[in-house]
DNA sequence: GGACACTATCAACAATTCATTGATAATAAC
DNA sequence: GTTATTATCAATGAATTGTTGATAGTGTCC
């Protein structure tokens, strides 16, 4: 027996004061609401009416309980139509991790549309570069660049991501412009830390053997400072377009070895589940997808 | 679906933090509180929880949803066990509804007894000689001389009611003493207006012809007035021994035609069901059962 | 006062839902 | 890399649901 339909059934038949009115309301046989009525009382093992075929009269324990009742079915009431709010107006705190340059440099006029967009959503973005687990640590979105091996979870390709390899023209100038990943070596090369590469390509190769151990260049985890460092001449860094494409439109850094460019990886929006999803995530996942463009504005 | 088993699974799972912990404790198998948890978000249409085979975390709809939930859980226990009290021990408000000669001279005591025994109920006692009807009129036992046609309320015999005609030996010294139900004739009744009489008696043909139109005697809706009438000799009372009885037994009135007394009636104590009664009632009618003793203790 | 309409409930059936079992994919620990 | 644990899925028989038609009780209207 659902309780709950029972518990409305009772009431509904006091406010109504007769069985066959509160069926009509309720829309249903009046012989499922004397069912539900007397299977209340069963389990209840207490007499909540007393009722011959005209009238219906409340017993003791059937006043005390119908008011309780009401004040329930009430709560439940509110409570699944708060939650019912909650899903179709977009509301509630975002959590959003993102990695750092790539938010430092694309993530502020987006977010501040979407908010434009959707004022009931607060957003909290938390920027990181390592692994984030998404449920582990509450984010409702995870935006992550790499290859996203399968899981669990859904990860929704957002953009592109181009990696390539480039340099000051003054660098390359007094250095050497390599035209063959095995030219690079002897070069100073600005390592990330974190990057994940697909070892079957060519250009990875070699900077499994010589990007390793870097004792001439320098390694960050952040590629905003390789990439600047790069700009002044400090060598070769491998980062994605996103961050050094307006220093390549301005000259300021050269793409080196393009053809044997790495593998475009993707940005990835990471959530929990596709469905009953809250509409906040839902909101927001539409919102990015297509946002950058295709190709996005950086390259 | 029983909202409520789902609603339970849920802040189980909640205050558990794992689906099989929750399961031990609500003694069922994890892929029922699983399936609980499901079809709950699929009714709010929200993910409350966010899920992978190790770790459970609340999305911001669960949590809103499981302080609410608990709440209306702890509600409905809270009014479950209130009734159960209710019910176990017996308490409230007993209205009862008495004959008004008998509840005077035998009530009293009784319902003493009976407070001493149940210190949880209260009593309303009602007199009156009216048809009351049980339902209609909210009473929890109503007290009725008669014979009971069936109908949908109970009527439970307490004791019988015998009724016999009598007159102070004085007035039949006076005006005869009646041997036969003709022997009546000329003589002055003192009547009850709502005397209820089984027209297959021949006490009753004569009372028919004679008595309804009662110019020589007089006519009350109160026996006690009437046997009192008798005692000074105002003529023959046709009464129930439970108000006769005392004077009959001090000689200050004599039974007649006792060879033609009307078939015994009964004291009913008439309730709506038998079944899911109030305790209140149950323990009020089973201590008015034989309170009165077989024969009673007035005859 | 008797036919009538209305009401609550009962009984029985078909459709649905339920709880259980074993299997499977994902994840953490060893 | 293997094992153990976890949540979920799938399939099955069992229990429950809502529906239908029937029945008894109860006012109402001529």
């Amino acid at each position: 027996m659902d309780r709950i339909n029972a518990m409305r059934a009772f009431v509904t038949v006091v406010s109504e004061g007769a069985f066959t009115r509160a069926a009509d309301r309720l829309e249903t046989s009046p012989q499922l609401v004397s069912k539900y009525v007397s299977q209340l009382e069963q389990h209840l093992g207490v007499r909540l009416l007393n009722r011959t075929t005209r009238k219906i009269h409340l017993t003791e324990a059937g006043t005390s309980y119908h008011q309780r009742a009401q004040q329930v079915l009430n709560d439940i009431d509110e409570m699944e139509s708060q939650i019912g709010d909650l899903q179709t107006r977009a509301q509630g705190l975002l959590r959003i991790s993102a990695p750092v340059s790539f938010a430092i440099r694309h993530m502020a006029p987006l977010l501040s549309e979407f908010q434009k967009a959707h004022p009931g959503v607060g957003i909290d973005l938390q920027l990181n570069d390592r692994k984030v687990d998404v449920v582990e640590e509450g984010f409702d979105v995870v935006l992550r660049i790499g290859h996203l091996k399968s899981s669990s979870l859904i990860a929704k390709r957002i953009a592109p991501v181009r990696i390539v390899m480039c340099a000051s023209p003054a660098y390359l100038k007094q250095n050497g412009t390599p035209q063959h990943p095995e030219d690079l070596q002897g070069h100073r090369y600005l390592r990330y830390s974190y990057i994940e590469l697909d070892s079957s390509q060519s250009l990875h190769r070699w900077l499994q053997n010589n990007g390793q151990n870097n004792s001439s260049g320098m390694t960050s985890n952040n590629g905003d400072v390789l990439v600047e460092s790069a700009i002044s001449g400090a060598g070769i860094a491998l980062q994605p377009t996103f961050i050094s494409g307006p220093a390549i439109k301005e000259g300021k850094l050269q793409v080196i070895l393009q053809e044997y460019e790495l593998e475009p990886m993707g940005l990835y929006a990471v959530y929990a589940h596709r469905q009953l999803l809250a509409s906040k995530v839902r909101s927001f996942i539409d919102f990015i997808d297509g946002y950058f463009g295709d190709p996005p504005y950086w390259d």
